[in-house]
DNA sequence: TATGAATGAGGATTCATTCAT
DNA sequence: GATGAATGAATCCTCATTCAT
């Protein structure tokens, strides 16, 4: 069971870089947080980043390929999980990802934040696109089974991400208390919204 | 019949210059811009547009209001459509915040990157709302009458203006031939996630 | 008669620069000096330097024609020394270009310095030699006239440039007490190496 | 008969450093070669450099020397040549020096630019004007023999030696087709200009 | 109002050198 | 000897802002 990572080889120093990055992108903005900040927050020598990183651009990217693979790991479907019915993992796939971004907010932060730059090109979001492979494929098994009233996969995947991202923004804004009962509320609003009722 | 409008006073170069910077903004991202390039590009001295903004944070401000106010104008009920049905008038303001994002793409991208930016407070956020009021009230109306399964209005403005921003990204970004059927689909899909079926 | 110039429309700040610039080159290279050191030293500040030129490239670039165009003026041959003999001619270009260089020591450690550097291009030195345009058409005269051994323009430039360098050299490295008769013979030397004798 | 050298301990690394060590100095500039670009380019640890040379300093100092043996030995005058009259002597030592410079176009280069950088102190000037003693002794016994019009040595050999490097810089400029011909009035040329005619 | 030269703090990046393995 | 990760001072350049004209 061998599991492929970005990280994997890490040692120390570059996961310690990303994990500060990602704090002050977060707290400041990418424009916002110099180099030397980031040197000096996490006590590792600026020339040390550029030993890692070769620049700015590429430590931003790397930290979003980071944090793309741990979400990707967080919302994939376990073995044993398959057999459950469509709804079921469906469910199961959309709460993984809404707990994942409750649990490490300044990942939400960091990637709802990228996906409106310019700093991550396409090629990099297909790159990291792959991490949640699983998640895309269950798109596809409901469009083969003829589940949805739109069936193209790029509106619903858009859809369906939009709907955890506005309840995780809610949540964190404290717009709302998120008990389990008004996130099952908040799921069966998105489920509605693309199923072919019967 | 008093319109008050942020733009009244300008006879000319301050909205040159807005106009200008939002085109810059978008192309390159606001750091990106410089004040010195926007005066060359506009052709406006650098020392005037320091008469007209106290500075690039005012401009960027007042660029907001500017674009929100647009927006709000386009988005506003008639007094004739208000006799409508309520999915009617639903309907139409829904269309017609779409629509304006297609026809002003960077107003759309102006707009879009500033809510995930710290550049706008929400002091600024809340005064840029008075211009699309009604609205807001439409949500209200809807409270009012029970129609929605869920009755938080926060909740609902940012589902509801999310739909928005999904279908325009789909459409701005050629993954979809948005002719008007699957735009109203595409409109159905929220109606049908929102609303109490009877 | 009007002389066009490089530096003309110049009241101060960007010749300020260029001399302190030429001082700072010729002392200490032109990797060795900094900006910063630059602004210090002249008492401009640094984005007042960045406003004259585009870069330290430019800075050099410009600084190179603003020496080029002094050595030209005193090179040139004025209307009533037309009607000279050709070797008096001769010797007079010959000679004022040797005493500009020993007036002027900074200006010729610069140009020299700069022949053997990648950082002036043909090109402009292209450009440079418009400021001595007279000179090459004196040995331009000779070739026509079948005065010279050897009828090739640019190995007679260089050679003669490099007669000129050399009692340069010897002079201001005080290898030698350069007096007007130890002068006279280094450019009869100079003379006898290229001129057919009858 | 034991010959000195510099590169004599050397086995390899020394001597590979050093040649890639030209190479890039001569394509791009001292400053701009990094030590971590030679590292990489000759494929030897930055680590392993330092072993060998206290810094780049000295590296510089060690490769000049090694150029300037080099050429040295080529410049030198054979035991049978030594019978030769004067002048056949003197052509062949300024023939060689000018074929090894066509030869190695990198050491011209290298050597030409050091001449006129505050790289090469005087004292390392003269520790590699031992290589070519025996060209130095042969304007020596010129003045000895009463053979030049001027009579001061170092006048003599800078002239000399501007002369060889004129040579040199006009035929890889390609500004002429050097042919044996050619090469030879440019001999001549020098040869005119420093004799005493009878 | 309008102009644009002048300012200098701050940012990204480079690079010679060291040292533990 | 050989290696290359780690260091941080130093460099070039940008840019929001001011102010005298």
């Amino acid at each position: 069971m061998n599991i492929r990572s970005v990280t994997e080889k890490t040692t120390d120093k570059r996961v310690q870089i990303m994990d500060q990055a990602i704090e002050l992108f977060v707290t400041q903005g990418f424009q916002q947080t110099s180099m030397a900040q980031l040197s000096k927050s996490s006590g590792i020598a600026i020339g040390t980043i550029y030993h890692h990183f070769k620049g700015k651009d590429e430590l931003i990217e790397q930290t979003y390929l980071y944090v793309t693979e741990k979400f990707g790991a967080r919302v994939s479907i376990s073995n044993e999980e398959t057999e459950l019915p469509f709804k079921d993992r469906f469910r199961l796939v959309w709460i993984r990802a809404y707990t994942f971004f409750i649990d490490y907010p300044n990942y939400f932060f960091f990637k709802d934040t990228l996906n409106y730059s310019p700093l991550v090109s396409q090629e990099l979001k297909d790159k990291g696109s792959k991490y949640y492979q699983a998640s895309l494929d269950l798109i596809a098994e409901g469009i083969e089974k003829g589940l949805y009233i739109n069936n193209n996969p790029v509106v619903l995947g858009r859809w369906i991400y939009n709907s955890i991202i506005t309840a995780t923004q809610i949540t964190l804004n404290k717009e709302l208390v998120m008990d389990n009962k008004t996130l099952d509320e908040f799921f069966e609003m998105t489920w509605r919204s693309i199923i072919n009722e019967k």
